[in-house]
DNA sequence: ATATAAATTTAGGCAAGCCTAAAAAATACA
DNA sequence: TGTATTTTTTAGGCTTGCCTAAATTTATAT
């Protein structure tokens, strides 16, 4: 059984190897877990011992099959618990991660099945993030960078791929959020900001920036 | 904030302290969490340090307020997350307790609010122990032993002071559980063993043994 | 009152996780 | 290609929480 802070930083290397480059390096792990590199080096031996992660002496690192599968269990229960919180305890979907930061190391495998059921099985967690199964099997991330949608589309907002408490309640307050219908009216083509409508509201005006951050699935054109 | 082990310690003590006698030995408390006399002696001049218990060397121990407010937070955790396996989760009463025993240190005054709010401000757990409020206040055990009442009595049972899944199972196999109205209509004078007739069922037989675990509530006589 | 036994504390040590400072390797760049 | 910079690792140390063995105190029983 991994141990607390084991866990932590499994989490983080699975996190960081979801990008363009699966190789994750010591001080991008040491940024991401808060502590600093020679921490980071020190439990890089041990996870390597443990047959967790690949690691070759300054060359960085990567998750093992088995890595990958203890980062996935951590990943379900960090999302599942966020779904709890949002649905049943109705908190914002801006204050759930240092809560399920914790729960996500509660140590019960027939725990994560009831609490799957109890939910009813969610496929997403509130930030839209895709649930893995039971056994570790995750799908894509469902949509493409709000800021990729050319003028005219029609979109339906899916997920984020910011989870800062100062975006998620700029969202909130222009009342954008998961699952928004919103057509793109125009794109300035001076700071490429957008002017959107959301289904039967009056248009706002979504900065690049934010649209960087947005994940929208177009509907399907002909 | 104290860590996850002094949590332990000090539940161990407030709950060791609940009998005739208050003040509470070090080997108690080194069987009540799993550990050696030795690290009981380390741990008890740590807690003296932070003021949450007295301490004279030899002497045993005592919490004071600010140790028993601690204890009564964690106890007010743990039981309704009890709650909450078995409420929502539908688990056994007999298995709740390990995973409660995690669940009792998550840190977040909001969370256990939005939980005991969730729950419908339960006033026990699923043990028939009463649920301290969030200033710390526990009402007493509601009831007296089941062994301590004379034939021919009505009571309803409200508590057990055994929490061991054997003792559970063997209520649950017999069909004993919280709420049950149940006349008492023998004492074996042998062995003073129960005849005892559940609400429209045929009578069974409660040892003495079990039922010094059992609390009931006598029904109000004239 | 002693002697023995039991309970408790102290001494000394170990593993996990963290840290700072110094050394070593890799990379950038002139 | 060699030097400067950045990244990473190693060395040495600290705290927490645990352990065993030895010392000390308290309780028990002649
Ligand atoms: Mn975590
Ligand atoms: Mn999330
Ligand atoms: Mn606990
Ligand atoms: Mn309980």
């Amino acid at each position: 059984m991994p141990t607390h802070s084991e866990e932590n930083y499994i989490k983080a290397i699975w996190k960081l190897s979801q990008g363009e480059n699966p190789v994750v390096t010591t001080n991008s792990i040491a940024a991401s877990v808060n502590t600093k590199a020679a921490s980071v080096s020190d439990m890089l031996r041990k996870l390597s011992e443990k047959k967790l992660i690949r690691y070759e002496k300054y060359q960085g690192v990567e998750l093992t099959a088995s890595g990958r599968k203890t980062a996935l269990s951590i990943v379900r229960k960090h999302r599942l618990w966020e779904v709890f919180l949002v649905e049943k305890l109705n908190y914002g979907w801006d204050e759930v991660h240092e809560i399920a930061e914790q729960l996500e190391h509660i140590v019960s495998d027939n725990l994560v099945d009831r609490l799957d059921l109890f939910l009813g099985h969610p496929k997403v967690d509130p930030h839209g993030d895709p649930i893995p199964d039971k056994n570790g099997r995750i799908s894509d991330p469902n949509g493409v960078l709000l800021s990729s949608i050319a003028a005219g589309q029609t979109v339906t907002m899916t997920g984020v791929t910011e989870h800062s408490t100062a975006f998620l309640r700029y969202l909130d307050n222009h009342s954008i959020g998961l699952g928004c219908k919103m057509q793109i009216e125009e794109i300035n083509s001076f700071d490429f900001s957008m002017n959107v409508r959301i289904k039967g509201r009056k248009a706002i005006t979504i900065t690049q920036a934010a649209a960087k951050n947005i994940l929208v699935k177009p509907e399907r054109s002909r």
